[in-house]
DNA sequence: CAGTACGTTCAGTTTTTACTGTACAAAGTT
DNA sequence: AACTTTGTACAGTAAAAACTGAACGTACTG
């Protein structure tokens, strides 16, 4: 067999299980392939020469390359002498591992506090209130209970990700099997 | 106000945010207010029961709820002299992310770790072969690194998912604040 | 300053996913 | 054994998401 070819395959094997695999943190597979594709690609590319590479509309490559940079998982380079936009892969998978989960995570935790705290304020006064009658009052016991436990989780779940960003989950879990 | 009626509102307010995080995490909508609902929801309910109160049908309710089993958010229940099904959530967070996570990226990881190991070793024999010409061989070891480095990173993702399975996650994040 | 090259917006289309109602199988009741 | 009750499979429909091509604005080029 020709070992062009060959190596073609195992690339296309391999992005193709990349693109799977970031299928399952809610990336659509298009998303995937570009993005494996340019991990494999040894320099920087043009939305061109993607849409040429990958058979889809120019507009696509656009809108998912804007994806994966809002994720920093593809930055956009700058060289000499050319007009078109060059995009390359991050290719540090840790970096990477940690950008997304960063991003994707701390919107919906300050989203959930919030609206947790406000919650059990206005809860918390339901449940001192006269007026109302004591089985809603029990009723909002039980609620408020349940919220600051789930407060709890997210300023547990805010710390994970401080020590992703910080990178000192890396003492705790060394990149090196043996380290520490 | 009347308070059964405030609190009935903070809970829905509560549940949507809920859902929208859980959105996040790619559990739809409805899905994720189901949760919701039976997070707060202070006894197991019936598919019936659950359709009756987001009207929606039957059977929505029961692949759903597979789906929040399937993902250990949500167990079912036995209760003597009832033939229905009841079901009820899982209500501890910290317990709800293990699992979650444990479950979605462990597949990944493995599937992830066999497509590698086998394509390393098809091109380390097709950059040793004699047969295959000088840029080929080249390229075949560039891609032998990152293949490598891919590795190395979902080795250390695997571990870790051991640290959340075993939760010493939580002797370096602890629950709470002050704790260590 | 006209002309060209480039990336993005937007409206329309195709594909995929979510949801429903009917039909059915399994288990319980009389 | 006939009749209910319950959960789920399946096929069809409705809703959502992905994708495309044409049109546009901006910035570079001669």
């Amino acid at each position: 067999m020709d070992g062009k070819e060959q190596l073609e395959r195992v690339r296309e094997r391999v992005i193709e299980t990349i693109a799977k695999n970031m299928n399952l943190y809610g990336i659509t597979d298009s998303i995937g392939r570009l993005y494996g594709m340019l991990y494999f690609q040894n320099h920087p590319m043009t939305l061109d020469e993607m849409k040429e590479e990958l058979g889809m509309s120019k507009t696509s490559m656009s809108t998912s390359v804007r994806t994966l940079t809002d994720l920093k998982m593809v930055e956009k380079v700058w060289k000499k002498g050319t007009r078109k936009d060059l995009y390359q892969a991050e290719e540090d998978w840790y970096q990477t591992f940690i950008d997304f989960f960063s991003i994707k995570w701390r919107a919906g935790i300050s989203m959930n506090i919030a609206a947790m705290t406000k919650s059990i304020l206005e809860l918390e006064r339901l449940a001192k209130s006269e007026e109302a009658d004591e089985e809603v009052r029990t009723a909002a016991e039980i609620d408020i209970t349940k919220m600051k436990a789930a407060l709890s989780y997210y300023e547990w779940l805010n710390r994970l990700v401080d020590s992703f960003e910080s990178e000192e989950i890396f003492d705790f879990i060394p990149k090196n099997k043996d380290e520490l």
